[in-house]
DNA sequence: AAAGATTGAGCTTTCAATCTTC
DNA sequence: GAAGATTGAAAGCTCAATCTTT
């Protein structure tokens, strides 16, 4: 073992705590002002955004899954909840009728527009430390902070 | 409204939705990697690394609470279980009786040690894809990242 | 047999109320 | 009264098993 690989590791160790911790308290805070000033809770704002962003306004659950990081069990729960509200819909794929797709509803589209107004106000001033390279030079080392999945 | 600035706000909203997906994906796979093979659950490393690196190995629930960003109410169970596996114990504050140290034991200690060292492991493969200059580069846009706690 | 989605059971967290101590 | 910690009730998630379709 080289003399300095331990303290290069007591970095990397920090860093990913520090990166928890940073994460954490941002969707903590930002999920609360969100909630309090408009209703929604931040895990149905990141599911209508995604929606909303694809073609037809809709992705199968499994993808859902994916981009939120939950288990099927757990967006097919959280697809019942929203649709209990009325802002999702499902839809049955055709070609394969294993697949079905949760679909933004009109209802859905009303409420995220507000919304996401909200969040970007917040977004605003927790990210006002940071220039704009600095946020193109965050979201380029995300990028690249990849994990193979199993 | 200037004309760039819908532009500029949606940068921001995918930005943090990358933070949200990149962070989530490190979470549950390097915590899965982790409790495989070593048993141990990543939020009870984050509590025993938090508790190894203060002063007499202890912190209070407190503490705890917020590096974790979890509740008061969360903590106390959290600890509970860690307490039922032996890995820490409740010391009461003798100048203010109203708090609780959570503190490691030596069974916590033993258990720590080879959990960390898997755990350093999967974090050099999950960030090798970046250089030291670009982990300092992180560490340090990850500290100007505060907001304000109510 | 494998993949997508759902379900039942169980676990962990939050929320709100409570207790103790300052 | 306020702060730190705990508790009961409930929400939301995971895990494993199941169902349907490929």
């Amino acid at each position: 073992v080289p003399p300095d690989t331990a303290s290069v590791d007591d970095r990397l160790v920090s860093t990913f705590g520090r990166l928890l911790e940073a994460t954490h308290m941002l969707e903590h805070e930002l999920g609360r002002a969100l909630e309090l000033e408009t209703g929604l809770p931040l895990t149905w704002l990141e599911v209508l955004l995604r929606l909303s962003r694809s073609p037809g306004g809709e992705l199968t659950m499994g993808e859902v899954a994916r981009q939120l990081v939950v288990t099927s069990g757990g967006v097919t729960r959280l697809v019942d909840r929203m649709t209990a509200a009325g802002y999702v819909d499902r839809r049955r794929c055709e070609q394969d009728r294993r697949v079905q797709y949760a679909r933004l509803t009109s209802l859905g589209r009303t409420v995220l527009a507000p919304a996401l107004t909200r969040h970007t106000e917040h977004l605003r001033s927790a990210f006002e430390a940071l220039s704009t390279a600095e946020r193109h030079q965050l979201d380029a080392l995300l990028d690249r902070l990849r994990v193979q999945r199993p």
